[in-house]
DNA sequence: ACCCTACATTAGACCTTGTCTAAGTCAACG
DNA sequence: CGTTGACTTAGACAAGGTCTAATGTAGGGT
């Protein structure tokens, strides 16, 4: 992570106590948390940080290229801190649970010459979905 | 659209009017138009449908599985009657415009066994990003 | 043809997620 | 260590969606 504070420092961003915590708990579990989960956590650490100021620096790291954000479900987006490696994700219906998982192939490819439209593409996103092993047994 | 309005009365729908509109809508240009793209639509026939109702029916034909949910970038969800082709989306990033595309392969096959985490895996959904030709264009 | 009643619709309050603004604060440069 | 412009703040606002209580009506029964 200390290689995220520098790396930000040397495209001018201001090391603020907020954007160290924001920060802080991205790195921390590698989990795809909402904008609000990683507000709550942020409180604990830092009493005072808003969450106008949570979302400002997502923002900007989203920017940067250095996060990832997922919106899988039309609810609440998640921030994706595993920036730096293509992968794709498996989400969970009921939990919303998501984790990283790398398919074979280029789904670019996929996509025939035809089919295309015009279109200038830029990537592709894959969302296999599915019940995570503790809901399947709940349902 | 007459096939939609039979299967759902076959289903034990009551045919209001309300329903009948959302259903035509729907059955139009074979648009991804959002909820409130379809309210405004159904109002100039039948100028005392509520957004609620368009939401509830919206709701119940998605459960019913004649319609898609696709929500592509955390805005407001899309509707696609398309349900009962196999297909996947193409969307334009600068103005949301959503084209219905069929890649090759089985997307799903491309999960290996190792990466499934033992969820039980239901579907994928693959979207293609990039920039229409009218976007590209302006840009 | 007409009643009944359970299901459908309505207006509008409310909730969640996210954005904006104006005023105050502070990191970092000199 | 002072200055200043970028950063943060609280809270108002906006968009998208859900819920509720009151009212309306489709369609089966008679």
């Amino acid at each position: 992570m200390s290689d995220l504070l520098e790396r930000l420092r040397n495209r001018g961003w201001r090391l603020t106590a907020q954007r160290r915590v924001v920060a802080q708990v991205l790195d921390g579990d590698h989990i795809h948390y909402t904008a609000d989960e990683i507000h709550a956590r942020a409180v604990e650490m830092l009493p005072e940080i808003s969450r106008a100021t949570v979302y400002n620096t997502l923002g900007e790291l989203v920017s940067l290229g250095e996060v990832i954000e997922v919106s899988t479900d039309g609810r609440a987006k998640r921030y994706d801190p595993n920036a730096h490696h293509a992968h794709q994700h498996l989400v969970c219906q009921s939990c919303g649970t998501i984790r990283d998982v790398h398919p074979t192939g280029d789904p670019l490819a996929s996509l025939p010459d035809g089919e295309r439209y015009g279109f200038t593409l830029s990537g592709v996103e894959v969302t296999f979905r599915g019940l995570c092993p503790s809901c399947a047994q709940v349902q």
